[in-house]
DNA sequence: CATAAAAATAAACAGTGTTCAATTAATAAA
DNA sequence: TTTATTAATTGAACACTGTTTATTTTTATG
């Protein structure tokens, strides 16, 4: 076959994300494989590295589709989110931790996949990834009462470390979470016991 | 060839471990190939499954040579630790770090390795990951003048938690971590932050 | 020495990622 | 409309994996 007319480019590059998605999704990164995946789609191998350029590309381009879910879910998460500061923030880490156990493969797979330094992420991709942590940069920022400034930022991004570090061992089986039964209710704890040392009073 | 007489079956479970280690440390998790490290240990990829049983209990054995590693790092460096609570403290967040970052893969490897929850772990390998913890453990009920607990067991696993998910963000380059220059000052400013929740006035 | 048992191998299988020449289909030109 | 051109898709090849199994080789025992 050769340029074939029932997929325009973008059709076919969604199609094959969707189905390395679902893929992933039911198999796990380390079982995940992307001459499956385009068997799946209808195509061979080859299209995979015509459409993404390399397998990384792919793969970068199936974690967004991840991304982008996570995102939407905490969001869906806030709208029905106690008004107080710490019951808001409380349902971030929840929701967060929520979407992990409801997508356990997609959302280690963001982990798994090690990206080498020397190639360079599309803007759509960046993107996505900048969107979850956009949504902690704002939620942090009201809980604090402080505008989005730099200090701000690096804080979020060291609670988000704190709470992947919660959810990555719990989910991974590590030895470290083994008997705990509420790992997420300690990753809350954690980091509002943080959060009092950055508190101000409200204007 | 048989039974060879180069080898004890100690030395060989140890010669395969010592080479498999080290592949690792050099290619890390992605590119490990238990083919090859049996290659450079001077046998065939059978034996590894004749002296494992299987892949698995292989790259388990690579792992908690790790850990042991790892805990004998960190016990060199309380040595020349301060003496005052937080300093102890930031000096075994420090070392923490340390090892993981001076032996990358090696250290990844430990979370990389997804262990099915079916397969039992052997008495040795569950050891070498306890002393770790045992040491967090330790020293934590010490900076809080503390008995060994079980409540402060659960802290513990749940500080190993923040500082992991600091580092293994830091290590595989992730977004989140991408700017930060001093991730393992941010962990160390988080666990003593947690831990001022925790304090009671020494005896 | 002969024999039984254990250890190591070689070979086979089904799968992988990656590359590339050949083929096919759609488009543009004649 | 027919032809030439361009772009998409494939298929085959390559060098690897992990895993299993029959076979060989070595050692120790009777």
């Amino acid at each position: 076959m050769g340029r074939r007319s029932d997929h325009t480019s973008e059709e076919l590059r969604e199609l094959l994300v969707s189905c390395g998605h679902d893929l992933m999704a039911e198999r796990g990164f380390a079982k995940f494989s992307a001459r499956e995946a385009s068997r799946r789609a209808g195509y061979t191998v080859g299209t995979i590295y015509n459409v993404f350029g390399g397998l990384d590309s792919y793969l970068i381009a199936i974690n967004s589709r991840t991304f982008r879910r996570w995102s939407d879910w905490l969001e869906a998460a806030l709208v029905n989110a106690p008004t107080d500061q710490a019951g808001r923030i409380e349902a971030l880490v929840r929701a967060y931790f929520g979407f992990a156990e409801a997508h356990r493969n997609a959302w280690m797979a963001i982990y798994d996949h090690r990206i080498d330094r020397s190639i360079t992420i599309d803007k759509d991709d960046v993107a996505a990834r900048e969107l979850l942590t956009g949504i902690v940069d704002r939620e942090v920022a009201s809980a604090l009462n402080f505008g989005d400034d730099v200090e701000v930022r690096r804080l979020v991004r060291s609670l988000i470390a704190t709470v992947h570090g919660h959810c990555a061992l719990w989910l991974s089986g590590s030895f470290a979470l083994l008997q705990e039964e509420d790992p997420a209710g300690q990753a809350v704890d954690r980091v509002l016991e943080i959060l009092t040392h950055y508190i101000t009073p409200s204007a």
